[in-house]
DNA sequence: CACTACTATTGACAAAATAACAATAGACAA
DNA sequence: TTGTCTATTGTTATTTTGTCAATAGTAGTG
């Protein structure tokens, strides 16, 4: 039997507002501390991101654009066990933009809420 | 002065994951009263959506593709004022839907709660 | 030592979602 | 009869996404 994240068995589950969600939750970890692709992905699923689910690609991708941007800065980690690590570290601006990130997040959530309390009183029992 | 919604004013804010929310904002005002387009426009107002930032094709757009989903049902309304307007209801497996979206709002709120409280307590104060 | 499996990253491409813009059209006021 | 406002529809370009394939090093197995 193949890995976990098969290449053949994992088709995805068309995941809505993903990578809307992805970008800070990466942000978030390499807050906290400096990682490669490979270990993000795993602790993804604190978020409710299935590890499985999710094409590892996606999370590369998100990281070199946030590179491009200016968020984070990469170079390659010290040899280990496999093949070489490209590891990620959020720089000042970085943590500017999170904190900005934040507080749209926090807009978000409370627009949802608005809404399934408008949903759970206006229409739910009607 | 033109209109408050001019062609010519409104270069749109790009807001992330504006679609994602619109629709459930959408169906959700469509199970409280029967509406077009136009006056719908003016009630996303409530959800945070400002009237006058979103182009009005979006929500003809959502509601287009919410009747080919079955979701929701027109017809030409009553003739008023104006020119004519496609009136919007709800049919009831939208009213299943709805209850579907409401789920996976709720699930995506309490994801962002978890990243904002893991934000706030492990990297805003280090 | 050939073979396979696993970790890790990158690249390319097709499909879908989105924003912006243009066009149409009725009604009414000047 | 021209202009303006409400209302809807259609078209197009761009961006965003998801998927799939390619590469590469290392470790374990027989």
């Amino acid at each position: 039997m193949p890995g976990r994240r098969g290449r053949g068995g994992g088709r995805g589950r068309r995941r809505q507002g993903l990578m809307g969600f992805l970008r800070p939750c990466l942000l978030f970890l390499l807050a906290k501390d400096d990682a490669h692709g490979y270990s993000l992905l795993d602790e993804l699923d604190e978020f409710g991101i299935d590890p499985g689910q999710i094409d590892p690609s996606l999370i590369y991708r998100a990281l070199r654009d946030m590179e491009d941007a200016g968020w984070v800065a990469s170079e390659w980690g010290e040899e280990s066990q496999g093949p070489q690590r490209r590891v990620y570290r959020i720089v000042p601006e970085g943590k500017t933009y999170l904190a900005d990130l934040m507080v749209g997040l926090r807009r978000r959530r409370d627009e949802i809420d608005h809404l399934l309390q408008a949903y759970e009183k206006e229409v739910k029992e009607e």
